[in-house]
DNA sequence: TATGAATGAGGTTTCATTCAT
DNA sequence: TATGAATGAAACCTCATTCAT
């Protein structure tokens, strides 16, 4: 197969790489300088097939983005580290972790913030993200006869509070104001945090 | 009665309206709809009024809407209810209004949220606010013999954290994803996560 | 005959048209009196269109005509009539040409002062224009056999302050302050002109 | 008398005023940079005060300027030192510093010409200058008994032509493209072209 | 199906001039 | 007479979207 072969990319193809580049320039620019003459220029391709696969333009690129990336804003497989029997060390860790998560997806998760206060659609994926998430979670904790003590639905909800309580502090922390000044510090507090979650409350 | 004059001169009244009408553009359209020009028509000023009274357009006039209406982002003063004797009782009251405060001025943090997310001056004015406010608060308690356990500085630290972790857990629920059924049961919960921070933490 | 379309595509027609129109307005209006819009209304085009293809907008334009259209503001063309065995009436017929040339391009040489004093970069063209052609000039006329005891760099540099020299003595004349009463009398003051640069010096 | 004494400024002081920050101005940024505003604040006047003394504005402004600053356009004084007895030295002289004065007052004669390109009235005031001062020229030189072979008359338009020569050439040289590599040549060429303006032409 | 030239509403900003005080 | 706030036409430019090819 010589490398000299061009092929004309398929739809997919072309899909996949909108999708890429309006992610690269997203992080690079953020949300409102996301234009799509500028996708299609670094694209390589013309601005009309951007509309032929995205005939909502920027909008629905930045939905399709969203749901590609869910992970980056969401990502509950970090809380699947927790273990009972060393509660608060497996919580720490995962802090830590959940932590350094936002401060990766910093530039993501601030232009995904932009796109969903001036376009509330994207957030419906986002909401049935969370629930879906949480819901394997919930099973996979259950798996490992974790927190037998909660039925699987106070467990659902208590998690769902945490992890929503937990989400919004660290955001607050990253991108608003610096509430702690190590990670560790803010680590340890979060543990706290969820301890008390699962306390008699 | 005054005859129809082409022009009317009193500058800081000129200032006000603008502020107004571009308040009131925001709370019913968003920051991103906000539109020198539509402020002008609106206020029936004439576009140059605005550039002369605000040189850089829409950043100055949302700088100075924050400003007038720091009260609507921050307020603290709601917490200065807060009576160590019925401490539960009075945080669940400061509680309700806090939330009932943000579910007031919802659209109006929204538009805030939307400007410093593309605009980071605004925030310099924000965080000056709340540190200052935070003073303020602190000394109020201290002066009517509160929290004497503590000091001014410990206080003053501890009242930052929960502030910022109820204020982004509130507007979590109110504009992102609703944590609790009833206004009620979210007031006991922030109750409850109040006190934890004042608990031998 | 094809029904009315809301696009039409031909971009070199686009910015020929473009080129055409700004061409007659600078001559109708001048150079500071160059409006994008104008252009815009009067091509039927939409604005849009001259920043797609002129993206500095008014500069572009203005290099682009002064491109088109060198040989309105520098001729050298009109030496090459110049022969050395009838030098005196050759040269006269030219400097006459010269003069004529000068006055039928006198909007135009109006509008390319006005915007060379205001835009420094137009002038780089000019000069590599001069130059050029200069040296085609030279050529010519060697090959022609003319002006044999002057060696081809010192033509060159004698017809180059010549030109300088005539040139800005017809533009004072025809903008600023006349200096003779006819063209004749005009035409033969630079005959002599040029012959004192052909003398011993 | 105090020197805290403040006195109201008369008419004829903050015209003066104006005049010599506008000339500034234009020495600063050019003609087409000179903002009505700007010379407003930099003179910390009101603009209502340049619109009394200049009820045309810019244009008054300039032409104000232009009268005041003649000898710095014209300057025929200059010429007076050309001496008979000693001719090439004394033109020679005279050339060299005529050139000096035009790289001297280049930003000057810039705006100058910027402001005749667009506003033709301007020029009146010019021409008239250069009559007038040629005429005491003429004067000055016949009262030290220069020239006698040449009528006042004759005399005067010579030295018309000259004059409006060289300075064409000189601004040639310095604003658009240089002719010369020294000013030692380049005086030395315009001995010669006066020269040959005085011999049997 | 892919292209990208063309559109033009809509935004920002400037600045000469007017006129109420 | 001096002021400078106010005006607003008019300039600039952007960019999401359309549609002829």
């Amino acid at each position: 197969m010589s490398k000299e072969k061009k092929f004309t990319r398929n739809k997919q193809q072309k899909i996949d790489l909108i999708i890429n580049i309006a992610y690269d320039l997203i992080i690079e620019k953020g949300y409102d300088q996301l234009i799509t003459n500028h996708i299609a220029d670094r694209a390589k391709i013309g601005i009309g097939t951007i509309y032929r696969n995205f005939p909502n333009g920027k909008a629905d690129i930045m939905r399709e983005i969203v749901n590609r990336n869910r992970k980056k804003i969401v990502n509950l497989d970090l809380f699947s580290g927790i273990n009972e029997s060393k509660l608060p060390f497996s919580i720490n860790q995962t802090m830590l972790n959940f932590i350094k998560f936002h401060r990766e997806n910093l530039q993501f998760h601030l232009a995904f913030e932009q796109s969903y206060l001036s376009n509330k659609e994207i957030f419906h994926d986002f909401k049935s993200s969370v629930e879906e998430m949480l819901l394997k979670l919930v099973k996979k904790l259950k798996k490992n006869n974790m927190f037998e003590n909660f039925s699987e639905i106070v467990l659902n909800e208590k998690l769902f509070l945490i992890f929503n309580v937990v989400e919004s502090i660290i955001l607050r922390h990253i991108l608003i104001i610096p509430l702690f000044e190590t990670d560790e510090e803010f680590g340890a507090y979060l543990t706290d945090l969820i301890l008390f979650h699962f306390s008699n409350r």
